[in-house]
DNA sequence: GTCTATAGAAAGATAGAC
DNA sequence: GTCTATCTTTCTATAGAC
């Protein structure tokens, strides 16, 4: 790849990148042109250079974070069967995730606005939720069946839903009830103990 | 309550479902003030006497927006024990409940905005929250113990994050599954069957 | 390809008539 | 209390220099 053509896709996944961040943690409305730039250290006049738009950069923001995310660094850890399972469900719903709004997963905090989006971007998110369910199960070996994927999708649900429910609530007793409450669950849902 | 006074209730009452009702559809960033009054049969101007922001009427939206949920409606239909439950399970895990936006659960689709905003707010949804689990908890008569407590914290987040996770897929045949897994994972955990 | 400057539209909030 | 009119800010997107 020649110089010039390097420097534009680097200069493009530094958007992608600071946009996802971005996105995530103030919503797709709340973010300007100008914050998703300057983020990545450039001024407003370039972004078309990417994008055509701030919708049409949406769509590749749903895949970055998904990218860039907790789950699948997880998978790229090189753990398997109950071990992965065990560590994507402790940092999951653990109060960092809830509280620290920087690193948080993209199907959770992207959902409710993404179900708002035209179809490009919720087949981003589609995409990226069936990755992420297929993956999981390829690395669980001989766990791997068919009901084993009903409950992974239902564990999943529940860890997404724990989480976007707790970072609205204000009672950290309640907040420390659900992780618990629903850690417990999943642990018996997939046989974790 | 003189003339004057049921008619400032009124139209405030007015503005308020309006408002629930456009954020859960919309996100709060995405709806004017022009929206909201409009959609309640009056203009722009009115509204700061009844709110002194939008911000400020966010609050109250909140709870309008659970009072006119469907969850609450259930909770008013007399039912009891594990026909209730069933009965709010059904309702919730339903294609309508994904597909239709103009009736949705607030404590699932105002969740990841809510997380966003101040502190009134947020303390706005986790009063909704708790009311919601209590009164269900009320309606339960002998099933109420600390254990099922937990099992309905449990649930109602895969409920939550079930319908959020649906209704930002296109794909249809995933959405069935995700419904049908959480449904019977429900059912299964609060032993409905 | 990235910069500064700016056009054009939309939004939150206020002023004043009735 | 509700209306129309308007101030001010902010945003998306484009134009033109380098």
């Amino acid at each position: 790849m020649p110089i010039s053509k390097e420097q534009k896709q680097e200069s493009r996944t530094k958007i992608m990148q600071s946009a996802a961040s971005l996105f995530l943690q103030q919503g797709f409305a709340n973010v300007s042109i100008d914050d998703i730039m300057l983020n990545a250290g450039m001024t407003r006049g370039g972004f078309y250079a990417h994008f055509e738009s701030k919708e049409a950069l949406y769509e590749y923001a749903v895949i970055q974070a998904a990218r860039d995310g907790a789950v699948m660094h997880a998978l790229d850890s090189g753990r398997q069967g109950k071990d992965l399972l065990r560590h994507i469900v402790d940092a999951y719903l653990s109060i960092g995730h809830v509280q620290q709004k920087a690193s948080s997963c993209p199907l959770a905090f992207l959902a409710a606005d993404v179900g708002r989006e035209e179809k490009r971007v919720r087949t981003a998110y589609t995409h990226v939720f069936s990755q992420m369910i297929e993956q999981i199960l390829n690395r669980l070996e001989a766990l791997k069946d068919a009901v084993m994927a009903r409950k992974v999708r239902a564990a999943l649900a529940m860890m997404v839903g724990c989480v976007m429910v707790s970072r609205a609530l204000t009672d950290q007793v309640l907040v420390s009830k659900m992780l618990e409450d629903c850690r417990r669950q999943v642990y018996q849902l997939l046989a974790l103990d």
